[in-house]
DNA sequence: TTGCGGACTTAGGAACTTCGTA
DNA sequence: TACGAAGTTCCTAAGTCCGCAA
């Protein structure tokens, strides 16, 4: 393909086709190389064979039968397959039936205006009909329960007949035990949906007369709408964000939208604005905030249980669940995490009339007065109760319940059962991709090598990104630029070092001795390319997902890192939990096993602020603690001698009081170097996200209830309301 | 067939609440 | 009772993945 068809697709101002073009190029010289590589690779490959038969002989023993399950295509190799795509004709693009093998670069890119676009659905089923079915089953299991009474509602204490009723009422809406129900049809999330709409956010209250902004040291008044954006960034004053120019830009670029034609022409540099008083004035009032009376403080949350109990739930297929985020986004600046090239910008204040409410019909909220809605839909098919678009990027946000509810629950038992499924056909799928980083295609070889990333490192799939958005990626999207590799690194062979941006724009770092076979095709895929190349060019998330579907059904990268992370709770668990240790032990064992996940998963948090503090005044307390236990000692020493030499009954008494205290001291020291290991080890990672999203809760129930240690010491309330179903169902003996 | 947008899960930090200790 | 630390909840950004329209 000659430079100048490709110009003609190629504006000069897009990077990304820009990057392509410079790749396209490279490609074609590169891939004319990997057919001679290919070759050379043959050798190579069987070279290896023989070591790793030499190896491991026992290992492979059971391949053959396995071989049948995930049979890799037999594809002919055609010339073409291996031929870089740059050297196919471009201008067919989509038509082309080799597209699959080309440098995926050339697809990405720059996202485009979104037209503003509505679904007409009308899925929902007649209410009346849901509505009885829902109750008439309803009724069932209320009937079963009322046989069943449950032990916690017997209330000697006299509890008045409306708060019984109340009462049990609540430990009904906790105890629906849907797991025990029947699913509804595939694709139907409910049956009957009613609930009260979003809360907004409150209305913009100007400040007062004597909170001045200035402008280049000079007192302006600035319009309500000026002021309104004006003090998002006055309060942010003290954050990192206003040391990024990136933030200011943008802030400043969006900031003058809302200014009046006057504020504009003077308003010019931001530079020259002071927000230092409306700063103080935001201080002092949440200062204020902070101390008022209990009175007060009484008042403002009887108000705000006030509002949950009216929007914070929802009735739906005829029980009460609670909503997770019933509150509309409040209008602010956007903070986006890392580099994010559009933060600083104005999150716009959401409106009813942006906002799409979904519920049963005839059921809908009305929207506040004076307002409407942008639309009352009533689709069935979806979970979401409002949704409204975001000004920022354009996505759609969701009003959805919370994760104790039924609709949560069961999806992610359903995501845990399919990572044991996986755990049963992993070690073929295993064999499958290393048998493919033999393979003759590049692109096979490239999702080889992807995969075992995502399965030996837990790594994400790597979506591609936008432009507009922080440069992230994951397995599918790494760049040359983010590993390198070592023949030898510390005395380990083939070591991959990853250096790049995750999720979150979190850094993971990782040493990794690798397979030889994959260090040499890692060679062979950085050969020839910039820093900024793709490493696998030929692979993106949804070749590598159609793959996996492929081998299991509903198996995706991200079932890989569930996988791993409760495969390696259990492992952690049976291997660190000594059956004889003391409650207090078996939970730092179980904190370490969750421990070992969050570093597998890679969740990092910021060193608390108060942390060298805080292990400062736990080491007084260790040292204060062994000088007690050492006083103790003391003192017990001589009771005990003065009632060995004859003494009266009391210094016996004495004496052993003080032996209690002693031991007393000793496991209450126990306690505090315990929980000083604990802390030290946690520093810099965060336990809550694996456990909240990665572990199957019926290995940790199973755990405790094998160990005899109280779920409570595990769990917390939020967490046992969404693992009920878990706790529920899972005995002493479930494994994962 | 594929690019795009919608739906949903996963994520870390901020804000708020509770707990323990002096 | 006050204060600081720890624990919990809230918030919303940033991922994954799928289905549908072009």
């Amino acid at each position: 393909m000659g430079s100048a068809e490709v110009d003609k697709h190629t504006p000069p101002s897009d990077k990304h086709k820009e990057k392509s073009k410079e790749k396209e190029k490279k490609h074609d010289k590169e891939d004319r190389k990997h057919g001679r590589e290919d070759r050379k690779q043959s050798k190579e490959d069987k070279k290896m064979d023989k070591e790793e038969k030499k190896k491991g002989k026992e290992k492979v023993k059971d391949k053959d039968d396995k071989a049948s399950f995930f049979e890799v295509k037999n594809e002919p190799l055609s010339e073409d397959d291996e031929m870089p795509l740059a050297s196919r004709s471009y201008s067919q693009t989509s038509q082309d039936s080799e597209d699959d093998d080309q440098p995926l670069a050339f697809r990405k890119k720059v996202k485009a205006e979104k037209p503003v676009k509505r679904k007409a659905e009308d899925m929902a089923i007649d209410d009346e009909e849901d509505y009885a079915a829902s109750k008439k089953k309803n009724k069932k299991v209320k009937e079963e329960k009322k046989e069943k009474p449950d032990k916690k509602q017997a209330t000697p204490n006299g509890a008045s007949p409306t708060k019984r009723v109340k009462k049990e009422k609540k430990e009904e809406e906790e105890t629906w035990k849907w797991w025990e129900e029947e699913k509804h049809e595939d694709g139907v999330k409910w049956k009957s949906l009613e609930h009260k709409g979003p809360v907004f956010a409150t209305d913009y209250e100007p400040l007062p007369g004597n909170v001045k902004f200035k402008y280049n040291g000079k007192e302006m008044k600035l319009s309500a709408a000026a002021e309104e954006v004006g003090s998002f960034y006055a309060a942010m004053l003290d954050h990192d964000y206003v040391t990024k120019d990136v933030f200011n830009k943008n802030f400043f670029k969006d900031w003058r939208k809302f200014m009046t034609h006057s504020e504009k022409e003077i308003i010019t540099d931001l530079k020259k604005c002071d927000f230092t008083h409306m700063l103080t004035y935001f201080k002092a009032k949440s200062e204020e905030k902070k101390n008022r009376t209990k009175e007060e403080k009484q008042q403002l949350k009887v108000e705000n249980e006030e509002i949950v109990k009216e929007y914070g739930w929802c009735i739906i297929d005829g029980h009460k669940q609670r909503i997770g985020n019933f509150k509309i986004e409040p209008p602010g600046l956007f903070r986006g995490r890392g580099d994010h090239p559009k933060m600083g910008m104005v999150k716009r204040r959401v409106m009813p009339e942006d906002v799409i409410i979904n519920c049963s019909k005839g059921t809908a909220a009305k929207p506040p007065a004076g307002h409407k809605w942008k639309e009352v839909r009533h689709d069935n098919t979806v979970t979401w109760l409002a949704s409204w678009t975001e000004n920022v990027q354009g996505q759609v946000k969701y009003i959805m319940l919370n994760s104790a509810s039924r609709l949560k629950g069961e999806k992610d038992w359903q995501k845990y059962e399919i990572a044991r499924q996986l755990k049963d056909s992993v070690e073929k799928i295993r064999e499958t991709y290393k048998e493919d980083w033999k393979s003759k295609e590049m692109k096979i070889r490239q999702r080889s090598v992807a995969l075992y990333f995502i399965d030996k490192l837990a790594l994400r799939a790597g979506n591609e990104k936008d432009e507009d958005q922080a440069d992230t990626v994951g397995a599918c999207s790494l760049r040359v630029e983010h590993i390198s590799l070592h023949e030898q690194k510390n005395g380990k062979q083939c070591v991959v070092v990853f250096d790049f941006l995750g999720k979150d724009s979190i850094r993971y770092y990782n040493e990794v001795p690798v397979e030889k076979r994959v260090f040499k095709n890692l060679q062979i895929f950085m050969e020839n390319k910039k820093p900024g190349d793709d490493l696998f060019d030929r692979l993106n998330t949804t070749i590598m997902n159609k793959h996996l579907n492929d081998l299991m059904e509903g198996l995706t990268a991200k079932v890989f890192r569930t996988f791993n992370a409760s495969n390696t709770l259990q492992e952690q668990l049976d291997s660190l939990t000594d059956p004889k240790s003391s409650v207090t032990e078996k939970i730092l064992a179980y904190n370490r096993a969750n421990r070992a996940v969050a570093i597998l998963c890679n969740h990092q948090r910021a060193v608390p602020k108060t942390f060298a503090k805080s292990m400062e005044n736990l080491q007084k307390k260790i040292d204060s603690k062994r000088e007690a236990i050492e006083e103790a000692e003391e003192s017990y020493k001589d009771l005990k001698k003065e009632a060995k030499k004859g003494g009266s009954a009391a210094a016996k008494i004495a004496a052993g009081k003080k032996e209690k205290q002693v031991e007393k001291l000793k496991e209450q020291l126990m306690k505090l170097e315990v929980q000083a290991t604990d802390r030290e080890e946690n520093k810099e990672i965060a336990l809550g996200t694996s456990k909240l999203n990665y572990l199957d809760p019926r290995i940790s129930v199973a755990w405790c209830k094998k160990n005899n240690v109280p779920i409570e010491k595990i769990y917390n309330k939020t967490q046992r309301d969404k693992f009920q179903w878990a706790i529920d169902m899972a005995g002493p003996e479930f494994e994962f």
